[in-house]
DNA sequence: GGTGTTGCTCGAATCGATTCGACCCCGCTG
DNA sequence: CAGCGGGGTCGAATCGATTCGAGCAACACC
């Protein structure tokens, strides 16, 4: 049997092939399998391994010299918490893992901005490849770093350069989709509320178009500007039901610069939007008509069915793991725009006659 | 300025080092900073290492030669899709990842069993530690791998023997606090609505309570038929609100043998149970009660506040990473179990006088 | 019997960095 | 002036496995 050995140091594939007689190469092919081996010698070293409780090859030093880890990183420039937190993110992940697990890849959970310091970056971390999630100032930090070290890397949502593949959404068309709706239904008054402008943003009224550094804010608004030149918009500090509320609030508080439409850049925000509006006495969509953005199912926003655009989340993820797979192949990676689609539900309306 | 080189073999310290002029060595601590360097030397290391293009030491060498990868591995035993759906999950993550970020590691999503052979596994990846999630069959597995590769482990969740510690929660006693409640209401016809009792369980009522292999599901039902031994038990495939709505249907199909009380084991369940209890007409909680586990926030269940248990998910995560950290300095970590706590909604209330 | 395959097995180099003891030079002290 | 201490550098061993070409035995075929 086994013995445990613990005060003992590990055993080492060469000790297997000692015990068993082998050589160390011929030890290590019969758990690589790369070459063919005789039942005697594999059953010898199989053997000594179990007696030895040798329990395969040490990843480290595998990884080391075949120069594969294993690992996809994937960067998240949020908190973790606030990452799973994001249905969009959740559903992406999934995609990703699921095209990333038939490589033999494991997904590596990193921040993109490291408040300890001592944490686990792109710089120490052992990634074969990394993934970017999202696109705010700090991303493109990383992405030098990455593309620094030599690593791979799939940008999701942000602009990296033509040389850095990305998966993106056509995100400015199809918030002019939603817009055109609203202007349709003859809606002029308009307020977007928007997802954060920077990574330290806190919410509040955004004076400056061009202050905008994430680039699907960017992209979502300028969709909304072109229907509407002059809306204003209210910038919130992340994807939150309750930063849809807080912008809500602020956004009814005057009566008599009330919107007749918001246009929110987010299904929870939308959500937090219908929600203060209910607040503040307005009826939705009779008095208020409000879109969001993604096309998720928000919990307990029943019997409203956003008007929004759909995103295919998932895919994305999943074509950000086709991606990467590519890329370890050494095949060149395409840049991939996924289109949402509108749906229209019942928060959008005619604009109310008293306007 | 630094050139790319893309054609050519990246370059290593060593390359770093003849450039500058000095040792290996050196060059090696002037980037961990292990041991004092003049200032002109360093100087000319990084200056070399500018102009190479090297961007510090490549990861898997280092965590080779230092034995550690920074590194934590968090196993589900499901598909990480359903792991991120679960907000219970999603807590801890939240939890262990504070707790592990601090240490300089980061979290390896890996999956107990994985379904194309190819994956990650524990076998494969370079892990420091591991923390398991869950208490399936296929867990202990799992567990078994770890422990002979030497790789530290945590349990949360599940019994893995004295040896290994664990993050657990009173399951039994908080059970057994919720259903005492029901009893005290007076009631007495009592149906459980379970977790899953195996890994690879179809929903269905469970005919041998021995049958149960998932712990958590085990000790939540002895605290249940601690207080009713004969209530029957419906297993479900999962902790969703779909599953608990099936097995509501099934449950309240019969009239003439419907329970006045139903204990869900979490409260996705017990949504999807409330639900099941609308549709066949029943009103919660004048006809029938029910009870949750979990004490999350359920969207879309308003204006039910369900009667559950409150536990401490965040904490139970953080403490997980807290035992790795410590197992990690090579210091025993204790087991510790969190306790629930009652809290009593809108949900339960006296039996029906018609029973 | 000679020669060409086929099929395993072995040696030795290599992956890239870290570490530890030895060593050297310089300044300070007795 | 000799001895001592210490900051800074260097050499060489080591971490554990993989890989590839060479070597070798057995077998088959002519």
């Amino acid at each position: 049997m086994s013995r445990q050995d613990s005060g003992t140091r590990r055993a080492t594939i060469s000790d297997v092939a000692r015990e068993a007689g082998v050589s160390p190469s011929t030890a290590s092919v019969v758990f690589s399998g790369k070459t063919p081996v005789s039942e005697a010698t594999r059953r010898r070293v199989l053997d000594a391994a179990a007696e030895l409780g040798y329990t395969g090859p040490d990843p480290r030093a595998a990884s080391l010299r075949r120069g594969r880890s294993g690992i996809v990183g994937v960067v998240f420039e949020e908190h973790l918490r606030t990452a799973f937190l994001d249905p969009v993110k959740t559903l992406m992940m999934d995609g990703l893992a699921d095209a990333v697990t038939p490589l033999g890849a494991g997904l590596l959970l990193l921040r993109d901005h490291e408040p300890t310091g001592s944490g686990p970056s792109l710089t120490t971390a052992p990634l074969d490849a990394a993934v970017l999630i999202g696109c705010s100032g700090l991303l493109r930090e990383s992405l030098a770093t990455v593309k620094a070290r030599g690593v791979p890397v799939v940008v999701i949502e942000g602009d990296a350069g033509d040389d850095v593949p990305r998966i993106g959404l056509d995100n400015r068309e199809a918030q002019r989709q939603a817009a055109s709706h609203l202007r349709a239904l003859g809606h002029r008054r308009v307020v977007v509320v928007s997802l954060p402008a920077r990574s330290d943003w806190e919410r509040g009224w955004l004076r400056d178009d061009t202050a905008v550094a994430v680039d699907v804010t960017r992209d979502r608004l300028a969709g909304a500007l072109d229907v509407f030149p002059d809306a204003a918009t209210y910038a919130a500090a992340g994807s939150f039901i309750d930063e849809g509320l807080a912008a809500g609030r602020e956004i009814f508080a005057d009566p008599d610069r009330r919107p007749t439409a918001v246009i929110a850049q987010s299904d929870l925000l939308a959500a937090g939007v219908i929600r203060a509006a209910e607040e503040a006495g307005l009826r939705v969509p009779e008095d208020v008509s409000v879109t969001g953005f993604d096309g998720i199912v928000v919990d307990g926003l029943a019997p409203y069915e956003l008007t929004t655009l759909v995103q295919p989340a998932t895919d994305k993820g999943r074509a950000a793991g086709a991606a990467v797979a590519a890329m370890l192949e050494g095949e060149p990676a395409a840049t991939i725009f996924f289109t949402c689609t509108f749906r229209e539900g019942n928060t959008t309306g005619p604009v109310p006659a008293a306007d």
